[in-house]
DNA sequence: TCTTAACCGGACGACACCGTCCGTTTAGGC
DNA sequence: GCCTAAACGGACGGTGTCGTCCGGTTAAGA
């Protein structure tokens, strides 16, 4: 019990601070959710029941609340990614994967938001976490294209393509689950090596790194105004 | 030569007012490409050398800036529909439609910012160039498949789908012309007939109306953070 | 119970953007 | 060249967010 609260809370803490830590993740969450991940901080303090400074004193950054609000949803994506490699039907887990993905974007709205602010550029640190998600996501792939189900022609990039474009659906449309599941199987059939007819124009450079699939958390800020 | 500068400037204005009117226009879309359609009103004015009162006079709100900055992209797109509709070849028109829409988007980087700021809620001024257009997407999508092409499952709402998704995906990777085509090319491929295996989820209910193709210029604000 | 270090949160100054007001300039008809 | 209506743009008050500071409060060990 106690250990639990300590988990969501962060440990070291004092028990009232451990407490609030709590509250300010649960309401970062539903203030993202209702307006977008550039809410005000004060929106969040205030839904948290917390005075600013506390927000700021525990996440100095805007970035580092993203990060910490959202730790647990980028943790489930790591663990689809593990849990993909591990089905014994590649194609299988691949698709779960994608669907996996889709789904934390559909359901826990900020979220997207958050992953796309992720994506752009991402940095060195916790390069391991990073590597290792891209090793396995490449083996995964080669898996389900050697069995046969995986287009030949699908590039790791692609993974990568089909979750922003989803992502962005999602933001202009939230509460539009149909709209996200119509495109989804769109995808997912136009992934599967039956359907690959004409060739397709070459694939993006982006590396995956940035893809929150490695669960390491390094993020940056959305692009400013400056 | 005069007739031109009117046509871009706007009619029944004074010279100077006539050309201030057009260094807004340019200035918008370059503004609005490089720092988003949130970018600072006076940023906006500063590129294009008036006072921030001149900006305000010509367009007294931002939504107002916006729809006339990207009519002409949005009248490209009313276009694209009327002539896939007279193409003889239904899917050929069907897949320049698209390829059109999503080659602004990809190109002319605020629009598609304006395309999804534009998109959820409509309303019912210019609403019979709305339903015209709806009503031409309708019959084009029905003789694509009758002539056995697109996917009898395919729904027009899909189109709104494919667009937005698109448009999320360039917005999250603007100058990624590689990420884009590819997108394209695997929903073109979906939409195809040979491409139909399992049964797809339910379509979205959205309606079409809000989609930018007819170039009526009846938008709004993006969600607000009140 | 007492002490103290950790924690709390309201208040505040800084800053950016908004949209208007008003004194000045200029286009273009006479 | 003159006159006037139209257009211009700098400046300004208003608003909302940011992030810090500091005096009061509280958890938890002695």
């Amino acid at each position: 019990m106690v250990e639990e609260s300590s988990r969501i809370g962060g440990p070291g803490l004092r028990a009232d601070a451990r407490r609030n830590r709590g509250r300010i993740l649960v309401a970062a969450r539903a203030v993202f959710a209702e307006h977008g991940i550039d809410a005000p901080m004060a929106a969040v303090a205030r839904r948290a029941g917390v005075g600013v400074a506390t927000l700021y004193r525990r996440f100095p950054t805007r970035d580092d609340l993203v990060r910490a609000a959202f730790a647990q949803q980028m943790e489930t994506c790591a663990r689809a990614l593990t849990e993909a490699l591990a089905d014994p039907d590649p194609w299988r887990g691949f698709q779960r994967l994608v669907e996996t993905a889709c789904e934390l974007q559909r359901e826990e709205q900020g979220f997207s938001a958050a992953f796309v602010a992720a994506f752009p550029d991402s940095t060195v640190e916790h390069a391991q976490a990073r590597e290792r998600a891209e090793r396995d996501l490449m083996t995964l792939v080669r898996r389900a294209q050697a069995a046969g189900a995986l287009r030949a022609d699908f590039h790791p990039s692609d993974l990568a393509v089909a979750l922003l474009s989803h992502c962005g659906l999602v933001t202009a449309l939230p509460r539009d689950g149909a709209a996200s599941r119509r495109l989804v199987a769109y995808l997912l059939q136009s992934f599967r090596a039956e359907a690959a007819h004409g060739a397709l124009p070459p694939p993006s450079a982006l590396s995956l790194r940035g893809l929150p699939l490695a669960a390491d958390g390094s993020r940056r800020q959305r692009p400013s105004k400056n």
